[in-house]
DNA sequence: ACTATATTGTACCGATTGGTAAATATTCCT
DNA sequence: AGGAATATTTACCAATCGGTACAATATAGT
């Protein structure tokens, strides 16, 4: 909601001895490749260079942990997907949705896929929360994308007849399959090719 | 390979009291639903209705009853797939493929999605294993379908300049995220939708 | 009835899980 | 200099993880 997002910046007491962004960026690489389950407690410490008690005291616990950093890579690795929609047209709109998401999914700087597909998909009961809390990021791109292609269809950009919200879930589907294409192995080239195929067959009107 | 495929039947010694198949049906739900990681020994042993010692005798372990159960998965809930290849325009085989998976993926009677590729997405290092065998079933199935559509390619029914591999890629992404979006309570009809919008713009010749 | 073989249930194993108590260390404020 | 407040380290906790030893039980063949 707020600035600094992270801690309300104590002015007493001993100070905190590590950089709380940069260690939740560590935090948030651990999830991204082994997800919120097989993610354990000693390899977030590790990575992080911290302790437990000490992320304890700065995350909360695991969960909330988790969160976080998911909260991080919707601002970063991520942060293609909503200035997306400002485009112009439906077809730049999701010309730059799978464009981004194939290099964001593929960086050879971070772990492959998107966080949000395969943090938390099939798990355990104790995931529960996380698994739904992705759920609803998932569908919250979708609804944002849907609503932005009924625009589209209302400026006559897209057909008369066309489905915005199928369109949306379709659109949806192709950006999730991508990112397990990326955990299989695809680079980003094959990626910008399943990209391509869907937008040489898009029903909108070219930028 | 062969016929009963689970065990070579003693003839001697006391007899086994469970069904194995029905004990393997019973562990593919669980990992289907909770991932090979999310699923515990526990889990495993009180849906399928017997006890530790009983399954590693069975089945080896949990690695190896995780093998044997995408095993019957592929030979059951996911039949529609190679069976698909058969059809004799890539309209037919993609559209069967397609609406197969909207069908099995959000079928009531079975857990969301696709164990193949949800059962391990994300993990830790000691699911290693199981993970590259999961995408080595994933990209077998691309591979086969990329196969058939060259030969649709050299047969005319796709064009001149259509590109196989891209294609089988597209459809291989569309297919898992149709998977994640079962996972997140997407129903057949939505699955459907998607499958008409790859459909209904298939580079192939209609049926 | 007896033996060989295989499965069963119980009870256990060491390792790892997420999480914390308590003592120590470092800072700011008076 | 002396609190007050916060962070750090070490050591620990109960619960659960995947996996197994062992004794009891059930069958087929002799």
């Amino acid at each position: 909601m707020s600035a600094s997002a992270v801690t309300p910046a104590p002015t007493v007491g001993r100070p905190r001895a590590f950089d709380m962004e940069k260690a939740l960026q560590k935090a948030l690489e651990v999830f991204w490749r082994k997800g919120y389950e097989g993610a354990s407690l000693p390899d977030l410490c590790e990575a992080m260079g911290i302790n437990k008690p000490s992320l304890y005291a700065a995350f909360g616990n695991k969960e909330q942990l988790f969160l976080k950093a998911i909260e991080l890579y919707e601002n970063r690795p991520c942060a293609f997907f909503y200035p997306a929609l400002e485009h112009a047209t439906s077809y730049e709109v999701v010309k730059h949705m799978l464009c981004g998401a194939a290099s964001a999914n593929a960086d050879p700087n971070n772990p492959p896929g998107c966080v949000i597909v395969q943090g938390a998909l099939a798990c355990s009961e104790s995931a529960a929360f996380v698994k739904e809390a992705l759920i609803i990021k998932r569908r919250a791109g979708e609804v944002a994308l849907c609503e932005r292609l009924q625009k589209a269809k209302d400026e006559g950009d897209l057909p008369a007849d066309s489905d915005p919200a199928a369109l949306a879930r379709y659109i949806g589907a192709v950006l999730q399959g991508m990112a397990v294409q990326a955990t299989s192995g695809a680079n980003c080239a094959e990626l910008k090719q399943v990209a391509e195929t869907v937008l040489s067959a898009w029903p909108g009107k070219r930028a």
